[in-house]
RNA sequence: GGCCCAGUGGCUCAGUUGGUUAGAGCGCCGCCCUGUCACGGCGGAGGUCGUCGGUUCGAGUCCGAUCUGGGUCGCCA
């Protein structure tokens, strides 16, 4: 039997009231957290999402009528409750924002019962991840989920309002589009006034903000919803959100300079995290030369040593075999992990062969300078001490190295790193690590499909000196593209775009495109270069990243608020779903399997 | 598509080398309690161990398959 909050009006959130409004008469409103029936007084916890608040009631101050609605109270039940704010008499409760007072109750109404929740509403849920999805309104109630979600709001109005002083324009762009080949897999929405015809969800708003260049509007951003039909991770989903800008007559250091700006705003405003500008930089060569990743975490060391000269000519085939094979021997040294136990170092050679490694070579430098190792005795007494001093291993520190190609080698020892720092504690949490990573490769071949693809989309603009190569020697030309990292995630990424339409249809040509079958796809676009276009450049920050990291979230999903599980289902709403056969025919589709 | 981890009352877990009526805490229900805030006291209900199949005299415990969720490789211009 709920009640009307008719003649009410909320006057605070729980946790606005202090011991300055002592006195004062409130209304509060909010979800019963907790009833304590002390008998002839009950205490209530009120919860709203600005925090807790202590009700009082005792018959001498509501009434019978109040107070037997006040026994009544279960929790999640929604009340609302007029009473007078007072410093508590006796115990003050240190651990509550609001433990100074509470409300001495002299009206209560219950505006909505509830059934007890599935599970314990409360911080630091340990209830099953699945559970709290299906009921996610529930778990969504939860303090340290509202926190991220608010800070998450906090987050986007900082840059908005950054962007804004910047002279950037928001301006949507559509949602349903014309399919593109390249690139992840789309979702498709079928049309039903064109049977046979798909459009694409985004999986960005790439070429719009290009042609929004081209018009003129000269500084573009968008708190973006993008798509993409690809497996999920704990730090992807298939739909999620991208700060995206763009912005004319600029260059690389004009969108990183205002990047790094932005973030520093955020970070300042979410977190009070003061981030000192410019961030660091890194060429690409270099981070997976000393890091084996494009997204180095640079909160600690561990850092890849090329030993190809050192082994050269060793006795040893793994290693001669991969450089023979024009691969690469390189090491990290595990500092003071020398005595780690066989079995775990098995584990370790198990993990890198996840990552393509066909094995991994050990040498612990044991305490007293001796050696042990899976390789010594190829080696001679020599070669190992030049191996280890090369590695600057000293007595107590264990080198791992992996032979192979080098891709090979950077991805196994890039994880293995990561893994080690994860295993021996050596991250510290507290610790915001920006960096930038430049000078991208422009293309990366595609054994799958026998040619080259680009590494970040065919847009983008090779860097001016390597132009020469283009045709030449596609692979080692760099492009103007750089990511910004944060504690070795990607957060976001960008690049100078192509403006120049001659330059365009070569990279199309060097990407595989027919003519034809580029101007059928981005036609627009390269219609649109003939009208007089802007250089430009831009860039795009996985928000929903960011955020992760500002909160200290172990997946995106703790800040969305309703996030798809791995196989991108939704376990609240279950979509996907099936659709009414009316559905189907008007959109002139038949399933497989289906009869006409 | 591959690999790894998890699945026991509403929630979180325990369950010894397979052995009789499967335990605990919290929650829930009832009664009592005027200062609690992890409230307290007394009493109570509730599970056949994700599912299916197998091994066995006997399985939560072993084997196989499968489902669900998580992590990861591939994939993600």
């Amino acid at each position: 039997m709920a009640e009307s909050m008719k003649g009410l009006k909320r006057t605070h959130r729980c946790g606005e009231l202090s011991a300055k409004n002592a006195g004062e008469t409130v209304t509060v409103m909010g979800w019963v957290q907790k009833q304590r029936n002390k008998g002839g007084i009950i205490f209530v916890d009120l919860r709203d999402r600005s925090g807790i608040l202590q009700i009082i009631f005792e018959e001498s101050d509501c009434g019978a009528e109040n107070f037997a609605k006040a026994e009544k109270l279960r929790s999640e039940f929604v009340v609302a409750v007029v009473g007078r704010v007072e410093k508590r008499a006796g115990a003050v409760n240190e651990n509550l924002a609001t433990g100074q007072i509470e409300i001495r109750a002299n009206q209560v109404r219950v505006l909505s019962e509830a059934q007890t929740p599935p599970f314990p509403i409360e911080e630091d849920s340990k209830t099953k991840e699945e559970l709290r999805l299906k009921y996610r309104y529930l778990d969504l109630r939860r303090p340290d989920l509202q926190k991220k979600l608010i800070l998450r709001s906090k987050i986007t109005a900082t840059i908005r309002s950054f962007l804004s002083e910047e002279g950037f324009l928001e301006i949507e762009t559509p949602i349903l589009n014309k399919s593109t080949p390249e690139g992840a897999r789309d979702y498709l929405v079928p049309s039903r006034v064109h049977p046979g015809c798909f459009y694409a969800l985004p999986q960005s708003p790439q070429i719009f903000k290009q042609l929004l260049m081209c018009s003129g509007y000269d500084r573009y951003f968008q708190v973006a919803k993008c798509f993409r039909d690809e497996d999920l991770r704990a730090d992807r989903q298939p739909e999620f959100t991208q700060v995206d800008l763009e912005m004319s007559f600029v260059d690389v250091e004009d969108v990183i300079d205002a990047t790094e700006r932005m973030v520093a705003a955020a970070c300042r405003e979410a977190i009070g995290l003061e981030v000192a500008l410019p961030l660091p930089r890194m060429t690409w060569v270099e981070a997976m030369d000393r890091f084996g990743s494009d997204k180095p975490d640079l909160r600690f060391g561990m850092e890849l040593k090329d030993v190809s000269e050192t082994v050269k000519g060793c006795g040893f085939g793994v290693f001669t075999g991969a450089l023979e094979a024009g691969g690469s021997v390189r090491g990290i040294n595990v500092k003071g992990q020398a005595e780690m136990p066989r079995k775990k170092i098995d584990a370790l050679v198990e993990f890198a062969k996840g990552y393509g490694a066909k094995g991994l070579a050990y040498l612990s430098v044991m305490p007293d300078g001796s050696y042990k190792s899976s390789f010594a005795k190829f080696f001679s007494e020599e070669e190992l001490q030049r191996l280890v001093e090369k590695m600057e291993g000293e007595p107590g520190d264990l080198l791992l190295f992996a032979a192979d190609r080098v891709k090979i080698v950077w991805s196994v020892l890039g994880a293995l790193r990561v893994e080690l720092a994860k295993q021996l504690g050596l991250i510290d949490n507290s610790r915001f690590c920006f960096l930038w990573v430049t000078e991208f490769p422009q293309f990366e071949w595609s054994e799958e499909e026998e040619r080259y693809v680009a590494m970040h989309h065919p847009f983008t603009m090779p860097m001016e000196e390597d132009l020469g190569m283009l045709l030449t020697d596609p692979g080692k030309v760099r492009a103007k593209a750089y990511d910004i990292v944060l504690n070795g995630v990607e957060l976001g990424g960008g690049s100078v775009r192509i403006f120049q339409s001659d330059i365009q249809e070569q990279m199309f040509e060097i990407l595989g495109f027919t003519k034809e079958r580029a101007h059928e796809q981005f036609g627009f676009l390269l219609d649109a270069f003939q009208y007089g276009v802007p250089p430009h450049a831009g860039l795009a920050i996985g928000l929903d990243r960011f955020v992760m990291l500002l909160t200290g979230a172990e997946s995106i999903r703790e800040v969305i608020a309703f996030p798809k599980v791995k196989d991108a289902s939704c376990l609240m709403s279950e979509a996907p779903g099936t659709v009414e056969p009316k559905q189907l025919e008007e959109l002139g589709l038949l399933l497989a399997g289906q009869k006409e």
